[in-house]
DNA sequence: GGCATATTCAACCATCCGGTTGACGATCCG
DNA sequence: CGGATCGTCAACCGGATGGTTGAATATGCC
């Protein structure tokens, strides 16, 4: 019965990890890329990054040899959520959340996407 | 080197924890009523409200023997300042998404309505 | 083909985590 | 006092986690 929360949270308890999400807050990286700066071996940065991965804050594609990675930062507001009202995480708001999203997304698309200040 | 926002994301990591800030929503509570309703030892609760404590997520105060939990909200504020500094897109709206709510309690009120009597 | 680059896999290790049980220290109450 | 209640401590257990190294798999390049 683990919660996607749980996935989220667990990922996010790590600093190495949460470099990472920094990091990618800027482009989309390499992983040979995201190794560099860390005093960490390639293969364990690579497993960061499936952890990453499976909690859905980051996708990877493949092109050619070279994997990219890139932020997904719409796992980041679901956890955002619980955090600013926990309490009221029961399916039915989780479904409304998403349609919500949905409908923002829309309301995006149709107007200025920032309102910058 | 264990930041604060390491133990903050760990402790949130864990569905038993959540559920237990969720329960100090609404009041404080003895240890022994936090536990009531988890098929978990006592003792198991007891090291959850530790792992809680140590994250500055609640605190606890003996009074007799009775020992009470204390929801702390505030620490959740540097990890929620940590998610929303992350997204270059707007931080979550939560005015927005009770707006959505209740619009969308109104649409369900107009669009089935009883066949009262 | 052959070599370099990019990334993961597999095995291994130390440590932490979530849970149990049983004993223990406090505290209230009759 | 003696017993019941509240909560933690200590030891233990199985499994997850974070890290390593070395081999393996793709892919690109000359």
């Amino acid at each position: 019965m683990t919660d996607a929360l749980d996935t989220v949270f667990a990922a996010l308890a790590d600093p190495t990890r949460r470099a990472i999400l920094t990091m990618l807050l800027e482009d989309d990286m390499a992983v040979t890329d995201v190794a560099e700066p860390f005093e960490m071996s390639l293969a364990g940065i690579s497993k960061h990054l499936a952890i990453l991965a499976g909690a859905g804050l980051i996708t990877q594609e493949k092109r050619g040899r070279v994997k990219w990675c890139k932020l997904e930062p719409d796992a980041l507001r679901a956890a955002s959520v619980w955090m600013q009202g926990f309490g009221q995480f029961e399916p039915v708001n989780l479904d409304a959340f998403e349609r919500f999203l949905e409908a923002e997304l829309q309301q995006d698309a149709t107007e200025a996407p920032f309102q910058g200040d």
